[in-house]
DNA sequence: AATGAATGAGACTTCATTCAT
DNA sequence: AATGAATGAAGTCTCATTCAT
């Protein structure tokens, strides 16, 4: 019979997730410190270090479970029985994308994803799950480029795990790409698409 | 008018970003320390401070200098002036991105760049650098998209700076996708490009 | 009036001396926890508090309870009103040490003196108490001493304070030697005596 | 070419090691803390932990060196080739012993001992460096009862391996006693000692 | 110019104790 | 009475940088 519920558990939990991403955003990886986690989720010292062994448990939860909820929210579209054409589907990803990343308060938490990049690198735990994770989007993306084939969207013999590739790269590198400069629409991607599409014609 | 000094001085300098890069690599940026540095480097402590202000001089030069080096050599590719086939140029360029990042003995200075990407959103020095380095690469690609369309290779309708955006979040994308889940390869990035291209027919 | 109360609460707090004396001896004097003791009480850590007013009263309780006892079971021999010859009572005296040690569990009792004998150099009440112990000891070994020389076991000029010293000395080293050195036998200790006796004949 | 003289490195190395004792006795094991053994050194944080691995090795550095110094005092006494008579070698011992305590400043070194065998109960290392001690002091005891033996001072059929467990014994109990009871006599041992050997006759 | 020992602010974490439930 | 989550002071140690030699 618990004291506290496990609600509260729960909540206080993301509590502290949510401060280690504002501070993540803020500081960066490498002027993270516990200090300022700890002031932000407005919990003490100790409570936190209830909540998580340490400083790495944070940070890689913090990343992991961004990714996982980015992840769920790209899965019904990626993963549609009945996927629409390329254009249409990639404009529904990047624009998922686009409002994750406004989601909430303060913290853009596209920007925390890049941070996960780099930590993954030297974190073989993080780097073992974010490998996995974006495998993951590649072989959804692999699977809807074989329904485009049965419903004959594109030809049959293109290779579905190259196409899963390409996807995959324009995800990421929206992603990037809006960190980095700040700006990269939706639209002008699949535009670019269609007018690439056009060339042989 | 001691000219080997100078060579020396710049030969030194590289010894030390060399260092920061490799330390980079295998600490991360968290874990990254001067010591670690100046130990690799081969250079005492006050040596290091002669050719740098601090820390973050040292690992804002490696980040720049290695996009910068990987910059100049997608120049002369971008910048053709009678660039070939989209497809085939994002070949060369993927190419000359893969050979990039095996370059140097231990060091993928791929991995570097990806802890530029998150260094840089707490950097404002570093972000400005990036942000530019980043959008250069993005405006030849529209120059370059305004050859092919010159050169009727694509609809004089098309928006160049909209395709100059999807080839930069495939080229960020490209290296993004390596360095996270191990394999990206450029041919196949063509190929789904093409089977894409190939949709409407 | 509540009686089996009474015998509990009596019990608890053995259970608690029992789980510091083994985590002191497990642990050390340095890195004894009250998380660790209250783990292996097997009570709350409120209802610890409910019996001792902190730490020091636990390490304190713990260590002057166990000198009570080894001085318990010593009383009936050293305070015995017809004492055998000297090697004969020494004998006794070091056996009881020995099977004092071995007694509960897991826990050697001796090894737990010997922390006593540590901590008790910065804690006045438990130097006090520590101290006042010790020289009981002296103190019946003196009166041992003089009914020797009333008995005629020993010279009436021999100072019983000095026999009681020495004798106090052969008690607490024999402690210290088999802690530290791992085998101290009582017989040997007797033998020996027996040999210096010897010596002048 | 080092930029600190060998012997400078050393006199701080024992700066740093009598600050510990110092505070290892006014305020225990339990109570030791790095903060006051560096503020006591005069040393910086930093320059302390340039010289020790970290707190642990400072105390048993500080226990074992002291527990080696004793060793070095007493070696000439119970190793000499031509020892005196049983009474006359205990009482140079434990003169030796007395004057060692009083030593340096205001440290007693015998304190530090008795929080060396409580500390060594816990920590392996330092458990095979002491006990190796006490068993190398027990050792020259024997050697010494051997050469009482040649010479004729005790019988030929003691055991020398008993004679110096109790000749341990007696030794590490006077230390015991002096720091737990404030006194333990050298003569008086001697005395006893003497007294106990007239017994028979 | 070069060296590397020293500095000390500040990082992470533990743990004795309290107190709302 | 009992529980155990929460507190936060205090502990150990690191590491960017300086400066006497």
């Amino acid at each position: 019979m618990p004291r506290i519920t496990e609600e509260r558990k729960e909540a206080r939990r993301d509590q502290i997730l949510d401060a280690a991403r504002a501070c993540l955003q803020e500081h960066g990886l490498e002027a993270l410190s516990m200090e300022t986690i700890i002031a932000r989720s407005g919990l003490s010292t100790g409570a936190v270090y209830g909540y998580f062994k340490g400083k790495d448990e944070i940070i890689n939860a913090a990343i992991t479970e961004g990714t996982a909820e980015l992840a769920a929210k790209l899965a019904p579209i990626i993963g549609n029985p009945e996927p629409p054409a390329p254009a249409e589907l990639l404009e529904q990803v990047l624009r998922t994308i686009v409002s994750f990343g406004r989601q909430t308060g303060g913290i853009d938490r596209l920007l925390v994803a890049l941070h996960g990049w780099s930590h993954s690198q030297s974190d073989p735990e993080l780097k073992t799950a974010t490998g996995a994770a974006y495998r993951r989007l590649r072989s959804a993306y692999a699977d809807t480029a074989r329904r485009w084939q049965t419903a004959g969207t594109i030809g049959s013999d293109a290779d579905p795990d190259s196409i899963a590739e390409l996807l995959t790269s324009i995800t990421l590198g929206f992603t990037a790409q809006r960190a980095l400069t700040g700006n990269a629409n939706p639209h002008a991607h699949i535009d670019a698409l269609a007018a690439l599409t056009r060339q042989t014609s």
